[in-house]
DNA sequence: GTCTATACCTCGATAGAC
DNA sequence: GTCTATCGAGGTATAGAC
């Protein structure tokens, strides 16, 4: 019979939730890599849950099953780009907003991997039973919405011209940026990504932008 | 010991080689079918069989890899797609090209399936070791200079302004060509591609237009 | 929270009869 | 030219010990 020391160091469990949280990080980084080699649809959860250091069930225990893990990167991606579009709380208003897609694209030619992850689910997500059809259809009409009141609040500020077509614009925006990106996957060292959006953004002031009026 | 008769009528062998090719296109059918809605990566070549009236051994002896399938329907694509925008021989010029494609996102409104094709089998393909990788390298860069070399005709006529950025105006129209494309197979009814691509044609000619003399 | 073991499926491709 | 049968690999997911 042993009775338990008066004073006793807890083994004080290392800090669980901690582990937890890194480990979830390390996976969501490795499979930010693989969707970016190969798709959604190629990649494995056994070869992410090989590239960061746990067993394939280790993986089923943070994230449920393949499109759990899916949800989680595009919700990393979509919560970096907000960062970054708004990070200080305001939104873009006017030819601000297109300015700001040119940073954007300037940012997006130091994160590749991103660029495909974007470019391969935003594809794959097309057909309407995909893990990530929603999350595009939202992503689409989000972005175009913020682009269509930016180019309203242009037109009410006086810079832009009433008759830009606000729709087809941002509708034609959202896509040279799209495909801009994959045309630079194939040919990065080619393709100067932020030349092209901001040559293109330029055509729109050159048509459309009003002599600042106080 | 037996004499052929005189006169026989021979089996004919039922035109092997007319079946052959029915059996071929019947089974591109289906794989475009297939690779419209899951790309190449979710396509299966036993569905495909099974589609196409088939057994999967049966397809494989037509063609003998995954990748040869592929290998025929962007020929197929590539074929339609070169008959329609050159059909009469002649290689539009200046602003002709540019109104070729308008022309042909109003034929590709038609065959969604096709779009499809394109949309996931060129974000697919951006990985460096996809059968199609080098087919969709080729297509930037013919599609591209073909497009430039138009640009620098127009100059050379008189209809286009010598200041036009030859390679990012051609890189961004195939950019949004492609974006517009992706937009679309999300929401058939809400986007219309002809409008698109015409608005952006129309931007360029009110930029770089000049009055065409003699 | 992480592991091993495994069930169960689908895939691409081959072998060989007809 | 088309079939059945089968191989071997690789996929997702679950069960249960530690």
């Amino acid at each position: 019979m042993s009775f338990p020391p008066r004073y006793t160091i807890e083994p004080q469990t290392r800090r669980p939730r901690r582990r937890a949280e890194e480990s979830r990080r390390q996976i969501v980084d490795a499979a930010v890599d693989q969707i970016a080699d190969a798709g959604f649809h190629g990649m494995s959860i056994a070869e992410v849950a090989a590239a960061s250091g746990i067993s394939q069930s280790g993986l089923l225990h943070h994230f449920p099953s393949k499109a759990a893990l899916l949800a989680a990167v595009l919700e990393r991606h979509e919560h970096d780009d907000n960062e970054f579009l708004f990070g200080d709380g305001s939104t873009p208003l006017g030819w601000a907003a297109f300015d700001a897609l040119v940073s954007l694209a300037a940012r997006n030619s130091t994160r590749p991997e991103w660029v495909a992850v974007f470019v391969r689910v935003s594809a794959e997500a097309t057909e309407a039973d995909h893990p990530a059809h929603d999350w595009l259809k939202r992503h689409y009409s989000s972005t175009s919405s913020w682009l269509v009141e930016a180019i309203e609040d242009g037109v009410r500020l006086g810079s832009m011209h009433p008759d830009m077509p606000a729709r087809l614009v941002s509708g034609n925006t959202i896509g040279l940026l799209d495909g801009i990106q994959q045309q630079w996957l194939v040919n990065p060292k080619g393709i100067d990504m932020v030349a092209h959006v901001r040559e293109h953004v330029h055509l729109l002031k050159s048509r459309w932008a009003l002599p600042a009026s106080a």
